[in-house]
DNA sequence: GAACCTGATTAACCTATGTGAATCGGTCTT
DNA sequence: AAGACCGATTCACATAGGTTAATCAGGTTC
């Protein structure tokens, strides 16, 4: 599926980004070397941090740690829209040029990657495939979008919090962020959670309990261990297509 | 805002296309041009036509009519994701050239545009300025979703309700399709309204019938008379930033 | 115009999830 | 070690919205 070198997990991180953007398409050498010479390590950043756009918004990728993009509403409540995982673009303001107009939060000390507004877009003149894999990635965010939408459109809490963990288990399990016990790291708060999936902190924490009495899932200390993969994608009847590019394979 | 000939609604649909287009990105003449020859018109389909996505996807517009994006899931309940108005992208699957991941019916008798990718790419090449203005477009349709996330996530059914109609009412006016008394076809049916909300069909009505007493709104036979659209605004918290590239004014 | 059909409307009832508040367990601070 | 926090956990209670099913209204079909 990848091309000749497919970096091995748990390498640098900015070698994980390298090789997640060449699952969305092939890179060549020579553009992957032109990425790694353009890419600005960041230093680390504590939990908590808000990162706003810039107006000249830049190229931002988060090579390690955790980040989400939220938006609060008048009455204090908040929604996080995204979860951005290592490996991931933190977001996709650079391709219109325009002011970011999402701001995000740190929620795990964590390190950006940066590459220059105008240094990126000689580099996807030069490089096609790099614009082509970039597309590819936010056509991805979009669908993780809508599977989210649809999570909370009709799906129970219990359902929603499978399907969030499978889908978390497998973009992890690319970045080969995935112990071979089938464990993670989820640096979220139960609060958090309930943020992302749009349920109360109380009854995702009763949601969680369910999951655990059931044996299907371990939670503690911000790592997960999924004990029973297979019933955690019945039950939300998660498919992974909408990670993959392929056809989705949707009830008729 | 817009450049030069801002075309005058009620004129022919594909200029209709080209001015939605241009808001995005000041388009030359000559880019106009060339799009206004690209473009084929389809026939004109009845409702309830569902669309597959082809696997080399062209550029598909919507004309006139009415579409939207859905999902099922095995329980048989579906969820819309997406809105398509006249002006719109029926979808944005041929920036990646895969093949389209999305359906979409027509809720309404419709008339789709069409440009063959491998001429829409020969346009953007030729015309970047096009192509700046999709990447924005396609920018703007991510941003409508994440705010039916929000929804979703943490709006009652009145506010979203309210914050759907404020948003049609906002895309229709660009559109060129609000008439002088604040009002627009809405070619769904209640089902179809909750379906995009995450409502029942009956919620739907009771929520309907709570805009009606208070006079906000009137909606029958698909039209949609807004009576108070400043109450609308403020009950739904919405902000048409997002539906126009500013900076968001959300709470702090 | 009788039989249908689809969509809107109502009513009665039910439940998943929210709310508010208290408790508990760590961990960090002083 | 005494607080002080923060996040997890529980409990008791409240409610928005779901479900089922019946009725109604307008438009089509034959």
């Amino acid at each position: 599926m990848t091309s000749v070198l497919s970096a091995p997990p748990g390498t640098d991180p900015v070698e994980r980004f390298l090789h997640r953007l060449a699952k969305f398409e092939p890179l060549e050498a020579e553009a992957r070397d032109a990425l790694r010479r353009a890419i600005v390590r960041g230093p680390l950043v504590p939990p908590y941090q808000e990162v706003h756009g810039e107006s000249v918004p830049d190229v931002v990728v988060l090579l390690s740690g955790w980040a989400c993009h939220f938006q609060m509403l008048g009455n204090g409540k908040r929604q996080i829209s995204t979860l951005v995982v290592p490996g991931d673009f933190a977001d996709f303001g650079f391709l219109t040029g325009s002011a970011a107009d999402i701001q995000y939060v740190t929620t795990a000390p964590s390190q950006f990657g940066r590459i220059r507004a105008r240094q990126f877009s000689e580099l996807t003149e030069q490089f096609p495939s790099i614009m082509r894999a970039t597309l590819k990635a936010a056509a991805m965010e979009t669908a993780i979008g809508r599977e989210r939408l649809i999570s909370l459109g009709l799906r129970t809490a219990i359902e929603r919090l499978a399907h969030l963990i499978c889908e978390l288990w497998w973009r992890l399990s690319v970045a080969g962020l995935v112990g071979p016990d089938n464990s993670f790291h989820l640096p979220m708060t139960q609060a958090e959670l309930g943020a992302a999936l749009g349920l109360s902190t109380v009854h995702v924490n009763r949601t969680l309990q369910a999951l655990r009495r059931r044996d299907i899932i371990g939670l503690q200390g911000g790592k997960v261990h999924i004990h029973d993969l297979k019933y955690l994608t019945t039950l939300s009847s998660f498919d992974a297509g909408y990670l993959t590019g392929a056809a989705p394979s949707r009830a008729t």
